[in-house]
DNA sequence: GGTTCCGTACTCGGATAGTTGTTGTCCGAGTAATGAGGG
DNA sequence: CCCTCATTACTCGGACAACAACTATCCGAGTACGGAACC
């Protein structure tokens, strides 16, 4: 699995707690989580071009959360950086080999062993879709130390008064 | 997901059919498959390492189940073949930027991002670890034609025969 | 003073190289069956 | 006829290239703000 799905859900956490109507840089994203800039802007592409995310150009602009993060679910942000495709693929290779059949119906119903694999990324894609951006954020409010989570939130407050006082 | 995976999976079913005693060559199974046969042979020198299999070197040679079908679990395979490593892997990100703390005690328990992702694919083990090799072969007797069961009961017998008679 | 227009700086978006992991292949070490030879 | 032994052919195991995907980076298109000029 891509390491920018770690850091796409990082970077949702945080959008969920930007005021209404502000945006975050991607530059300023990054910075905060100290990975490379132009690297993690790729993946952010891929959260705006599946709707997780609304971009904004020019000064004052960046990234948002497009809905509320109750409404983003950890599965979302996966399909959306790892790609839509399962991570196991049948390639049908029952229907080759001498015990082939040429009778095409004899192969209407899914190969068992991809209907076992896929019943496994089903479950864990039940997991992924119990667990929302806003779950997360919550469970960061009840586990992090008071002062973490005041550094962080400081942090960002300053960016927002950079931005807003010298543009 | 290594397309090794698919393949070892029906390698596994067909060794699991195979009588007592007896043991199926690394080229016979590429060959019952039409898959690289060089390529297939390093997928089952992992599935050797794991102890899920066992070879046998010479003539009248080849692989066969170390343990019976029904304790072959589907993870152990995909372990087997894919690594033991989890997909999702925590670089804890959130230990850097200007948000981090210095006392190292506030990041004892683990990220509430990586412990999300990880009970995804704990279901999915999980899912994985309830299906056995013993399960797909009912499941092949069930539902394929007799006919195809018995094309590939054929080839199996005939691989034996020509093994026996001229080695 | 209010309005309009232009310049500017900042943002995202897609096109472009480098590196690691997966795919594919090969040849050598080891082993058990085979056949001949001898007792 | 039975036993011993060298031969032989077959097997696995690990070492060696080719390709693709992930990682990382850069520059151009677009946009909203700021200020200056004009009315």
């Amino acid at each position: 699995m891509s390491d920018g799905v770690e850091w796409s859900i990082h970077c949702c956490t945080v959008l969920a707690v930007l005021p209404p109507g502000e945006a975050l840089p991607a530059a300023r994203l990054a910075e905060f989580h100290e990975v490379p800039p132009a690297y993690l802007a790729k993946h952010l592409q891929a959260l705006s071009s599946a709707g997780i995310v609304g971009s904004i150009s020019g000064p004052r602009g960046g990234y948002a959360l497009a809905r509320p993060a109750a409404e983003v679910t950890l599965l979302d942000i996966v399909l959306a950086v790892d790609g839509e495709e399962t991570a196991f693929r049948c390639s049908e290779i029952r229907q080759r080999g001498p015990a082939a059949q040429p009778d095409p119906a004899a192969y209407r119903r899914p190969c068992g062993i991809a209907r076992a694999m896929w019943r496994a990324e089903d479950a864990w894609r039940r997991e992924l879709t119990a667990t929302t951006v806003a779950d997360l954020l919550a469970e960061l409010m009840a586990t992090v130390p008071t002062a973490q989570l005041l550094a962080g939130a400081e942090w960002i407050q300053q960016v927002q008064i950079n931005r807003r006082t010298r543009p």
